[in-house]
DNA sequence: TTATCATATGAACAATCATTCATACGATTG
DNA sequence: CAATCGTATGAATGATTGTTCATATGATAA
């Protein structure tokens, strides 16, 4: 599609320019994964959890007290958090522990914190 | 709140971690401020507007074009994006054009993307 | 001034999503 | 076995949000 020269070649974008810019777009499939991942980091409970298990692995109703938010609540996030791989979890009778999967989150969220401080 | 003496002191956390736990969660008002943060990039439309933007400056048309998607909806996320200074404009005429604001929006999805590569 | 181009914006609608409620499952204890 | 504890889950609801449509604003050109 000839984009620049519908108009002003002076102004807007020169065609083969546009065919750069469009060819450096990741594919549709990853734009809509990273929109995802993000999606992830975009609600306070899902964050006030991904904090608390910055230092230590905790169980849900742990999460759940130290929060004041109900146990349901916390456990359906954590399976979401889960199911992206954010989190992971062990067994230890009756109780659950989750804790991070990767450093990634610490990072993604630290790099978050320090665009705000500014 | 006595958090863990309620329940089995052997399974659950003690106490003063417990204390510990809460003190090193930010305050409520920063933790809302990065879940917006992020939500900003929870978008599939977003995302693609700020990959465009990696490179160069682009105006709202052009951007509408390359992505095949209303200029009015890029206009109206043109405006999140920008009241949450992640991107900023110049004004050339007719045209405006938009450009990120600093380097973080730049690393924040570059670590996203690693992410995903796992 | 009038026409046109580029962008912005308000309202409405549709879709997404987090929480709640009730309940079920899994494991331990008595 | 029954009772209890910790966790998981499905359905429903309320709230949030991205897009569309119509229209307005701002700037340039004729």
């Amino acid at each position: 599609m000839e984009v620049a020269e519908k108009r002003n070649e002076y102004i807007h974008i020169k065609n083969h320019i546009a065919q750069e810019v469009k060819s450096n777009l990741p594919l549709e499939d990853t734009l809509y994964n990273l929109a995802d991942l993000f999606k992830l980091f975009g609600d306070t409970t899902r964050i006030k959890i991904l904090y608390l298990l910055f230092d230590r692995e905790l169980c849900v109703c742990d999460i759940a007290t130290l929060l004041g938010i109900t146990q349901s609540a916390i456990s359906h996030q954590l399976k979401t958090l889960k199911a992206n791989k954010l989190i992971k979890c062990r067994r230890v009778g009756k109780t659950v522990f989750y804790s991070l999967a990767d450093d990634h989150v610490r990072t993604i969220i630290a790099q978050g914190a320090e665009h705000l401080e500014e």
